[in-house]
RNA sequence: GCCCCGGUAGCUCAGUCGGAUAGAGCAACGGUUUCCUAAACCGUAGGUCGGAGGUUCGAAUCCUCUCCGGGGUACCA
């Protein structure tokens, strides 16, 4: 049951007798902003009134006489220039109350159109550690598979492995020159990891030293071209100072830039001369670039001995990745790699070919599109393929294998020209009905408004930052539970409590936010604890919990076989409405796959239900009949709250 | 150069399709605990929604211009 579909599915009878284009009206039926106007509003006697050249109020009117709701409406109020306010009935959310309560999905329809949706996400690269900048795809992207799954879709979760590219090359370069094998007996993947980041750091060397004159040589040319634009300023009079003093400002603020990351790269570079040992390495590893670069084309030519390394490595790495997975509770349908459409690419190349859809220019292979002038590489000049090609392969294996109606790609927003473009492209080669959507979010920023990294430049390990956020959580709980008279918790049972705050804490950070805005990482903040957080939803649940302890063995069978309830202080309304909207709220999530729908739902749930908490007793109400009732309306919010929580990914908790 | 995204309270952010007096959280200030978990609640204060025009009954939202910031832009993913 959904009210809202309810509503618009009684006005549109009415409005189709006034007018043809119904929908986009219908789509101005909304929750009421203020409460004090009802509990929905139809804003569509205004346009139609235009429409129709008629007073918007008299249009209204005549929509209020056809309209047929007094099943669980009032009788709808006209206001202001045309609002059409309804406000729902008493015993009408009572019955649905009661419906809600003793079904296990809270009212909640599955679809009555049910659809095949791959989602691609999460999808790091599995030779390194994963970070923080994993979090949004992963978490995104499970929030929508459990939405979309509980709503009847057949949902295909894939997380699309970097397992096949020249982060391999590194480590076989590395394990072929530098493992240290006692480490890398103990802890391969630790060793393995020491590997890629130190053979990144000779190749970053060399590539450095590369491009540090060329930029020396930049940014004295820039600087000449600041000092003859400030004489030009300086010369130029009226309309024209203007122009090129903006002219300059743009000069000056590159210079700046380029002279940043200069320093930031001398800084990189002396840190490598300073050390002598290190100095050596590099300096005996003159062509580590191009080195790297051949054990990969090796690896993918199907060379043994590399081959036989990397399926030594992939498991090993892979049993790391899961690691984190399995703490984060986060499962795939499917995890295919990129090595899984290895062998398929040379034929997608051909196919493009034939299909004349893609030519060769300046040696590379290019599908050119109308509407950018660069086209999409699916063939390197050197004869590799990009990841461009492994999306196509991916794309022609995902519509043979489930024929999907909507392919999600969970993706950092700045990769939406590529997906535009690969969108393109796959819709001339399928000529399918099939959905393509580019699920892009916002990077994940620093306190200084920067992409979050250490202090020295680093990426900020993903677990780690797990790990705080557990520590920082227990500490709390630890300190609230040894405030009370009698400490309630086993160790054992706070540091569960810890695990289940702490990973909440970091997912709905995430998920609350917009996910097209960048947005500020501040463990501090976030796990402060209380606020628009996790801890608080959690906390209201575990409110819940505490009653029903107190309230015996029975009550909460008792509870839910309650019929009739009592709703008479609007803190018991307004709980009401709220619980009967979770469906809503669930399609607000996959209009435009926005987590934070569902996060701004239970936030307003946990309010009510504190609300309600401080103005209504439950086990010294006063009336047994109101006793239940109030027993009944928590038992239903803490149902919506684990299950809306369950969606986004995180778990309760039966006390804190 | 071209393309995309953003600019909303001191800070971090919500704000679908144009709707009634622009909302939260944090921080600030004041209050609430003989009462089911105070990880809570109530109240106060805080805004020319970057700026200027325009569209209209009505604009944070749409259009034009402009300022500022971020990102992308032929062989990385």
């Amino acid at each position: 049951m959904n009210i809202l579909s309810l509503i618009r599915d009684r006005f549109r009878p009415a409005l189709s007798h006034l007018t043809e284009a119904v929908d986009p009206l219908l789509e101005m039926i909304r929750p009421a902003q203020d409460a004090s106007f009802g509990d929905y509003q139809a804003n569509c006697a205004m346009p139609l009134g235009k429409q129709l050249g008629l007073p918007p109020r008299e249009v209204a009117q005549r929509l209020v006489d056809e309209l047929d709701v007094e099943e669980f409406c009032e009788q709808p109020e006209i206001a202001g220039p045309g609002f059409i306010n309804l406000r729902l009935k008493i015993d009408w959310l009572d019955a649905q109350l009661g419906a809600a309560l003793s079904d296990a999905r809270l009212g909640v329809d599955e679809t009555s159109s049910p659809t095949v949706v791959v989602i691609d996400y999460s999808s790091p690269n599995v030779a390194k550690p994963m970070h923080v900048g994993h979090i949004r795809s992963t978490v995104i992207g499970d929030c929508l598979a459990r939405v979309l799954r509980h709503l009847g879709h057949q949902v295909i979760g894939d997380n699309h492995l970097g397992d096949w590219g020249t982060q391999f090359g590194m480590i076989i370069y590395g394990y072929k020159h530098f493992v240290n094998m006692s480490a890398y007996r103990e802890n391969p993947v630790m060793e393995l990891s020491r590997l890629y980041q130190y053979v990144n750091r000779l190749v970053e060397f060399h590539a450095g030293k590369i491009k540090l004159p060329l930029q020396e040589e930049k940014i004295t040319q820039l600087e000449g071209q600041v000092n003859e634009q400030m004489s030009v300023c300086r010369d130029t009079d009226g309309k024209q100072k203007k122009k090129q003093e903006k002219l300059l400002r743009k000069q000056q603020s590159q210079l700046a830039q380029l002279r940043k990351e200069r320093d930031g790269l001398a800084a990189k570079l002396s840190q490598v001369t300073s050390d002598p040992d290190l100095l050596r390495v590099v300096e005996e590893h003159q062509g580590v670039g191009v080195a790297v670069l051949q054990e990969t084309v090796r690896l993918h030519a199907g060379d043994e001995t590399n081959l036989a390394l990397w399926n030594e490595f992939l498991p090993k790495c892979r049993e790391e990745i899961q690691r984190v997975y399995d703490r984060l509770d986060i499962h795939f349908d499917v995890e295919y790699g990129e090595s899984f459409y290895h062998d398929q690419l040379a034929e997608v190349v051909d196919q493009f070919l034939d299909a004349g859809l893609a030519r060769e220019s300046e040696g590379a292979i290019c599908v050119f599109l109308e509407d950018w002038e660069a086209p999409m590489i699916i063939r390197k000049k050197d004869g590799a393929f990009l990841y461009a090609t492994t999306d196509l392969a991916t794309i022609r294996y995902r519509m043979e294998t489930w024929q999907p109606d909507l392919m999600l790609y969970v993706v950092d927003h700045r990769q939406s020209e590529h997906f535009s473009k690969l969108f393109t492209t796959a819709r001339s080669w399928f000529k399918s009905e099939v959905e393509y959507r580019h699920v892009g979010f916002g990077t994940v920023l620093g306190r200084d408004g920067r992409p979050y990294r250490t202090r020295s430049g680093d990426t900020v390990g993903l677990e780690s930052l797990l790990d705080e956020a557990v520590a920082k959580a227990h500490a709390v709980v630890v300190e609230n539970d040894q405030r009370k008279p009698e400490p309630e918790m086993s160790d054992e049972e706070r540091m569960q409590v810890a695990r289940v705050v702490g990973h909440g804490a970091i997912k709905y950070a995430d998920l609350s936010h917009n996910r097209t805005s960048d947005y500020e990482f501040d463990t501090d903040k976030m796990l402060a604890l209380e606020g628009n957080t996790a801890t608080y939803l959690q906390y209201s649940y575990a409110r819940v919990q505490s009653i029903f302890r107190r309230a015996g063995a029975e009550a909460r069978r008792h509870a839910q076989q309650v019929t009739t309830f009592d709703l008479g202080h609007p803190a018991e309304r307004a709980l009401a409405l709220q619980l009967l909207r979770f469906s809503e709220s669930l399609e607000e999530v996959l209009i435009d796959f926005r987590p934070n729908q569902l996060t701004d739902y239970l936030f307003k749930l946990a309010q009510m239900y504190s609300v309600f908490f401080e103005h209504c007793p439950v086990l010294k109400a006063e009336t047994d009949g109101l006793r239940h009732s109030r027993l009944a309306l928590s038992d239903l919010t803490s149902r919506a709250m684990k299950q809306g929580l369950a969606l986004l990914g995180i778990e309760v908790v039966e006390r804190m």
